[in-house]
DNA sequence: AACACCGTTTCAGAGTGTGAAATGCATGGA
DNA sequence: TCCATGCATTTCACACTCTGAAACGGTGTT
């Protein structure tokens, strides 16, 4: 396989490097037809999935071993246990908020030039896991995904402490207090922290301006709200250079944008959130017998 | 932590015959640490699986291909994608019946001697998905896993018909007057049907007389209703001669005993179900960084 | 610039997964 | 009762796939 010409990587995104590990992807397979009906036989698994028996069965002991699954009574067939959860637990906070972020705030990029970028909240910062600074064509920053964000001077974290609940705020302002993060230095002027937050409150949106401190740039952010739960489940906004936007733009046209988003993103949370839990409770039965 | 992945033999089940694929274990564990943490990065789960750094590389691009999982923007993690719920969506209904009922049911038959089973509501049937009849000393029948119990003439089968919601029951009907099952010559007998349900209701048990038929055996069933969906998730019930037992002890001491059990179980399916849907949003977030 | 760290790639070799064929083990019909 | 049938399971020799030490390359730090 080895080419004696330079070949170029495929866009931004490398080929992978590594062929897929054949048992791994079969035993993927036979989970997810686990999942798929109730109890199942070695032979229906062989039909729905045209591996050899001997493997199946082989597979299936394999997830015995780790407990992923059980063989039913005197030997009819399979099924999963509670321990599956384990398997898909994880999709919660920030990788839902990113999977279903990503379009809207690429949409944003495209329609208003400036990066958005996606938040989510963790202990006394938020955390930004998505940017699309990349696609932009005039970022005010390079790359900040990872970085920690104060809850109190950024737009992205104020979002989430101005909307969160009433609890969780008086929580989070004690972990505030009593631990170092990226707004530690402005935990001596209470007043300011209560006029900030009740002002995003007021306004819908927590805002940014810049030339303050050393910024050049300014933000704007909206809370998404999870409303059967009750819970900010991330934030998102864009940021902008402080002297290339008016501010009549900012209220009339970007935060609009940033709202509209926000609840699109909350719809395919809540869409991929119930397909998770329930769902398929008819599908599922298509009389196993 | 976990590495060596030697099982011991499990007590009187066969020891099996395979040696569980150790490529899927690494995978598995891998998709579990996925779930762990929002965002991981190849060392994070080298240091809490101790896998090599390459081998780790070699299943995350598995995951990947498989559409597990995706790799964080540039390079800087990876993380679990919506369909990882493929992998533990079907932990409900019978599964999760059978696991969470198991232990009842065996209890019911140490204390009453009889043997008791769990069915599942599968369109127009009840399927029995779990029996203690092999730990019963004295069984009336032999084994009746996996068999279609109709939902007239059963008590497991009306105990479900009888008590699920008015719009689930007359879409049920509806099926039992267009499909061929196990009760289908019953259904030219409506008023039958009507009085049998409503004595169930009234009753809160439903019950076989046996000798009407051709059946030496009787029985009786209740409901296991989960409050959270108002739905009845599956029916517990026991069988025994009809001759040998009285039918004060049955409404004194069996029908009780079986709605003990119906309560027990409720409970641990709550638990097991919240488990898999929320949880952990607390313990899931040690501060990734 | 030099260093340190981490993710990724390479590659040769051995251990491991593979699946056709054989063997059990029920159930059901004659 | 005794085969016939269908399915789950086991065996086993071989090919091949997974393995992981070592090397590489990129990025951020001193």
């Amino acid at each position: 396989m080895g080419k004696d010409h330079l070949e170029k990587p495929k866009g931004v995104h490398r080929v992978a490097s590594y062929q897929p590990v054949n048992s791994v992807l079969r035993s993927l397979d036979v989970l997810k037809v686990l999942n798929r009906y109730s109890v199942v036989s070695v032979n229906q698994i062989h039909q729905l999935t045209n591996l050899p028996k001997p493997t199946i069965v082989r597979l299936l002991e394999t997830l015995i071993a780790a407990g992923y699954a059980v063989k039913d009574k005197n030997g009819r067939g399979y099924r999963v246990t509670s321990q599956v959860s384990e398997l898909s637990c994880g999709f919660h906070g920030a990788p839902m908020a990113v999977e279903a972020g990503r379009p809207w705030s690429q949409k944003l990029t495209r329609e208003l030039k400036w990066p958005a970028a996606i938040a989510v909240p963790d202990g006394n910062a938020v955390v930004v896991y998505d940017t699309t600074c990349g696609d932009s064509p005039m970022s005010p920053y390079h790359a900040n995904i990872h970085k920690r964000l104060g809850l109190i001077s950024m737009p992205l974290g104020r979002a989430y402490l101005a909307f969160c609940s009433p609890e969780e705020q008086r929580l989070t302002m004690q972990l505030l207090n009593s631990s170092t993060h990226p707004d530690s230095d402005l935990m001596n002027a209470p007043g300011l922290i209560e006029q900030l937050l009740s002002t995003s409150k007021t306004a819908q949106f927590s805002e940014r301006v810049g030339g303050e401190a050393n910024h050049v740039s300014s933000g704007v952010a909206v809370p998404i709200y999870d409303e059967t739960r009750n819970k900010v489940l991330a934030t998102i906004g864009i940021t902008y250079y402080t002297t290339a936007v008016r501010r009549k733009e900012i209220v009339e046209i970007y935060v609009p944008r940033l709202q509209a988003a926000a609840a699109g993103i909350r719809e395919t949370i809540i869409r991929l959130t119930s397909e998770t839990g329930a769902a398929q409770a008819n599908a599922d039965h298509p009389v196993v017998l």
